[in-house]
RNA sequence: GUGGCCGUAGCUCAGUCGGUUAGAGCGCCAGGUUGUGGCCCUGGAGGUCGGGGGUUCAAUUCCCCUCGGUCACCCCA
């Protein structure tokens, strides 16, 4: 009868330790911290600042900001009603961004904002390899700028991010999409080449000519990619302001000796971009090859009910894919934080005034573990071992009786007796 | 949602062509050192062999179902 309970699929538990019961390879906490730190200081040194918003939203919202006809919107929400009310769990950040940014004003407080975010977002989706229906995203939005600088910019601080912790096999490619008429229109173009060549088509390029031909044109089939050859391309689409806009993006990328494939197949999965469009690819995601996506959105704005026109453009990263790269380049993260002392305590009067001098001594910036099973001095020694501890304080009746107490470098073994309130002191070097 | 593969100790896995008390390495606990870690030696704890049903004298091993994991498709971070 007694049985205890697991996580809900496609989640998991993030552990001090790198691996869960499941025997699924989770990274550390410390890694987390470690990762979400460095992305906080590049977003800091860019001068993003951080917008955190509900976990879920109005259904609606969602609805309306990513697109009813996008499998996400379809197919992929967690979804849930109070009374009449419909609610979502977000399954991205860019709208609900948005929300914010209308909701609060902040247009009102004048020149651009330049926002990131960081946080879980849901997706019910079936889980694989870096998809997860728990995941993490971060990413930014840089709101109330048409120019094409502001496009570079969040292609730069995305790339700043990933070159930060050394990652090197990395693909950005970019692409323009022109205005809300474009797409339309190509993909109208697109359907009219290959209806006549639907029986060529394999039986997935022929359900994707009626509901998404873009995608034909990243298909494997070699057959197909003959045919893609000759299919019209977005770009003679593209209206002229979108064109000077993409010139001038990519001449940005290039001053700040940022290097991009421009792939003219590439679409992003959600409805609202316009004009630019780009991605992060690494080979190291399985299945996946998308780290990072992004592009501008100047018609969200007003599509989440803003009467006026607010440009936008941004990104939104995975974090669960960034440790796939992490693992998949060997770069090597850190573990917990080191126990700079462990106190070593036998006997009652000892484990009482052990107990209390670890409060003082944590209280002033040390830190400080100790046995709180009453076990043997071995027993504790290899609990300060595990606990990577580098320096022991011993203390037993003797000590106590006479004053002193007994320090043990770790690496060495070195030992040396010290006076109970010279301890601190003497232990402070620990922490530089 | 569909499909492939997998499910034996905390972890990584071996094993049983169906047959007495299911194994190893690592980890954990303890002893070797009655007050001292890491190395070494010795011992110990820990498994309803994912769950349910079936076939059988007998199932962890064969069959069915189910649950879980994983990878892939669709799509995406």
């Amino acid at each position: 009868m007694s049985k205890t309970f697991q996580n809900i699929s496609g989640t998991f538990d993030i552990l001090p330790d790198a691996f869960n019961a499941d025997g699924t390879v989770i990274e550390s906490s410390a890694s987390w911290h470690f990762v979400e730190e460095r992305i906080r200081e590049v977003m800091a040194h860019y001068r993003y600042l951080e917008i955190r918003t509900p976990v879920f939203e109005p259904t609606e919202l969602i609805a309306r900001g990513v697109g009813e006809l996008t499998d996400i919107v379809s197919k992929e929400l967690f979804s849930f009603e109070r009374g009449d009310t419909h609610y979502v769990l977000r399954p991205e950040l860019t709208a609900p961004a948005i929300r914010a940014y209308l909701q609060h004003h902040l247009a009102q407080k004048g020149g651009v904002q330049k926002l990131f975010y960081m946080g879980p977002c849901f997706r019910a989706e079936k889980p694989q390899k870096g998809r997860y229906r728990q995941f993490h995203q971060f990413g930014v939005e840089v709101i109330g700028a048409s120019d094409a600088r502001a496009d570079a910019e969040t292609v730069a601080v995305m790339m700043q991010i990933y070159a930060s912790f050394g990652l090197k096999d990395l693909v950005l490619k970019i692409n323009s999409l022109g205005d809300e008429q474009t797409r339309p229109a190509f993909k109208n173009a697109l359907q009219e080449y290959f209806e006549p060549l639907a029986s060529e088509l394999s039986d997935t390029s022929r359900r994707r000519l009626k509901t998404n031909p873009l995608r034909i044109l990243d298909t494997k089939v070699e057959r197909e990619q003959e045919l893609v050859k000759g299919a019209p391309r977005l770009i003679d689409y593209i209206d002229d302001a979108s064109r000077e806009h993409y010139e001038a993006v990519k001449g940005h990328l290039s001053d700040l000796e940022i290097s991009y494939t421009e792939d003219p197949f590439l679409v992003r999965g959600l409805d609202y971009y316009t004009r630019t469009a780009y991605e992060l690819d690494s080979p190291h995601l399985g299945a996946q090859s998308t780290l990072a996506g992004g592009g501008r959105y100047d018609l969200l704005a007003q599509e989440l009910g803003s009467s006026e026109a607010i440009p936008a453009v941004g990104f939104a990263a995975g974090l669960e894919r960034l440790f796939l790269a992490l693992a998949g380049e060997g770069v090597k993260l850190p573990d917990a934080v080191k126990t700079d002392v462990y106190i070593v305590a036998q006997g009652e009067a000892a484990e009482k005034w052990a107990f209390k001098t670890a409060n003082e001594w944590r209280s002033s910036g040390l830190h400080v573990a100790f046995d709180l099973q009453g076990r043997s001095m071995k027993a504790q020694m290899r609990d300060a071992n595990r606990h990577g501890a580098s320096k022991v304080v011993i203390v037993g009746e003797d000590e106590l009786t006479s004053g002193k107490a007994i320090v043990r470098e770790m690496e060495t073994g070195d030992q040396e007796t010290v006076p109970l309130h010279d301890l601190l002191d003497r232990l402070r070097d620990v922490v530089r």
